[in-house]
DNA sequence: GTACGATCTAGAGTGCACTCGAAGTCAAGG
DNA sequence: CCTTGACTTCGAGTGCACTCTAGATCGTAC
């Protein structure tokens, strides 16, 4: 069951910064603010050395944050898997609770996205109304606008 | 066509801070920072006079920030169409750009959600494998984990 | 042994989008 | 007239999540 050549490699705060797209700076911050799950190692002369599975981990994060979740919602979870087995429950009302906010910022952003193309839907039209091409460079002659047909806000 | 008592409506900051949903203070800010189509008309004692369409604009510029767009997009926005008419071409550039950004936003969220269910299903089936209802209130008194079962990472 | 790049710590700085405070003005009610 | 509350300007402060600096140390290659 165990791979030792995989599960056995370390990276240093430099290839694990490339590898996980986040720079090294941001790596000791998350660590500073307690987003590691466990102390990470340093060799004898004080330099970190992360597990193959830190990795893996920061994808994780990345996922959480990239939809929103603030760092304290990193934070929490890297506590509950700190204080090992025996929160899998608050684990997972967590997973949960961020599970619900991005269903709803994906509902906000397609009604968002809704009312954008509308618009631009009307701009189109009046654009073609006008015999002009929509999709050309920007920055025609023609002296009178199609405001009226859009919206009067603009 | 015209409908003097409704377009004729002017609204206070304070009102129109209200319908809008944001602060006073805010209102401000965004005048200070050219993101409306016109200037703001004053009352004789110095006050904003609001416009009826404000609303509405205010509406649009809503859906633009709720979607990510940052306050230099909208300035631009504003810009297009207080210089008038014949830059529809750039206005409706602007909103499809912005369009595709939204796109790869969804984008980008569904496939974070697809992540994190798969995390959270994980916990769920371990902890009906060992036999806890996984949506009970947490903090069971259980010895033993599901990091196992769920990922060596948390 | 020395040069060099990667890493170390602690703490300061950045950018964004507000958000608030201070000190004063305006307008309606009593 | 006086109070009250909404409004004015200007500038400073906030919160988040990094991002960077300075100065020292580590470790490998020559």
């Amino acid at each position: 069951m165990d791979e030792p050549i995989d599960t056995a490699r370390t990276y240093s705060i430099g290839e694990l910064a490339r590898l996980a797209g986040v720079s090294v700076h941001t790596l000791r911050w998350y660590e500073s603010e307690g987003l590691f799950p466990r102390d990470v190692p340093r060799t004898p002369g004080g330099r970190r050395e992360y597990a193959h599975d830190s990795l893996a981990w920061l994808a994780l994060l990345g996922r959480l944050r990239e939809s929103g979740a603030p760092i304290a919602v990193l934070r929490d979870y890297a506590a509950l898997v700190r204080a090992g087995s025996g929160n899998e429950a608050d684990r997972l009302a967590l997973l949960r609770a961020h599970e619900r906010s991005l269903d709803a910022q994906i509902e906000t952003l397609i009604a968002c996205r809704e009312v954008i193309r509308g618009k631009s839907l009307a701009y189109q039209e009046a654009l073609v109304a006008r015999g002009i091409d929509p999709f050309a460079a920007a920055g025609s002659a023609v002296d009178e606008g199609v405001d009226g047909v859009v919206a009067a806000a603009g």
